[in-house]
DNA sequence: ACGCTTCGCTACGGTGGCGTAGCGAAAAGG
DNA sequence: CCTTTTCGCTACGCCACCGTAGCGAAGCGT
């Protein structure tokens, strides 16, 4: 069920590989992708992969081992950070940086592929391992950019980076995945403003 | 797949059953939850079911329909409303609260349910609002506690519940579901801390 | 002790997905 | 143009799960 637990290597660095080869692979995971949006995990399988795709089942199964390999490739086909810039302003940047988060929360390929990584995520290794990843490399930008504010004075100097990433960042997934809720601009706004200024009379 | 999509009426408001019928009922509730914890998603089938729990296939098939029915009742026997008290120190109440439900995201049936109920969401609208009405249940006590708290002055006038409900809870889901990370009491003191205090300088 | 209900068991046909083998067609590369 | 690789297709055996039928055994309420 879950893949070979040594070492996520679903990315042999594109070596001299034929077009052929680049063509269905792209369609495989595509379908795969839109399977797993439209008809969640129990919808993926490599017959209906096939079917969808056009591709031949063996030729599948020259690719990918299995169908968990094939889903981690589609997590893999989704990454990119969230840039955060540098302006000066810190208030401005957060709040661009969160709404472009937002609005790749709700649509995209992370809106349609986060709950079925995160369900992964809790059972198998590999797809825990493939996932974290991910998530750090989405959050490198935001780290960065609280950090050069703590250093620069704009932030409270003792302020712990995590709690902070975690305050700005949670509010959108919870507001996505347990609230099945849009996120309007007007709560970025409010969320950061929040944060940085207090809750407290 | 997807249950029928009419009302859910999974609970028959228990009227004179059979006590076997109790019995076989709740075996094979807990033998589900132990398969979905331990396998996921793709490890419950009624055979899987039926072999973990004692309980005959067809006794299971006499009580539900199909799969999705079963775990909708999975679901539903998690239930549980996470209890805020008012002290008339808001800081006190919050980190009382936010640590109890930290505690049942990390352990209890909160935690191995929620992934897999975020995924079913996602896919049929039965489970969808099943999933809103747990959370809208969850969420009802710290809700009231907050609006006690702006109505007394502890808190800024104008502040959003919404938004400010969003940035004490989403953080703890987001550490939980997101950063796989344990939720160390100090994380939800620095969080109510945060929320409260501002980050800003 | 009595009926009635529920249970466990076995057996069954049907379905869908798995993973492999073999072959001719097509296309890339030199 | 010719070799090599990949592709698409068909066919196959296998297995897990589905959902139902029938029947005797066991447990419940009275």
């Amino acid at each position: 069920m879950a893949p070979k637990s040594t070492v996520v290597t679903t990315e042999p660095k594109d070596g001299p590989t034929d077009p052929r080869m680049q063509r269905s692979r792209s369609a495989v995971i595509d379908a795969t992708r839109q399977l797993l949006r439209d008809h969640g995990f129990a919808g993926v399988s490599i017959e209906a992969v096939s079917a969808l795709s056009g591709v031949a089942k063996t030729t599948i199964y020259r690719q990918w081992p299995d169908c968990d390999h094939l889903l981690l490739d589609v997590f893999v086909s989704a990454k990119g950070a969230v840039p955060v810039h540098d302006t000066g302003d810190l208030r401005h940047d957060l709040i661009a940086g969160l709404r472009m988060l937002a609005s790749e929360l709700t649509s995209g390929d992370m809106a349609s592929l986060l709950p079925a990584m995160i369900e992964a995520s809790e059972r198998s290794p590999a797809f825990r391992a493939l996932n974290e990843a991910f998530i750090a490399a989405k959050r490198a930008p935001l780290r960065d950019r609280l950090r050069v504010a703590v250093k620069r004075g704009d932030l409270r100097p003792g302020l712990d980076i995590e709690t902070l990433m975690a305050v700005l960042a949670g509010p959108l997934f919870y507001r996505r995945l347990l609230l099945h809720q849009p996120i309007p601009k007007a709560f970025v706004d409010d969320l950061v403003d929040l944060v940085l200024g207090g809750a407290a009379q």
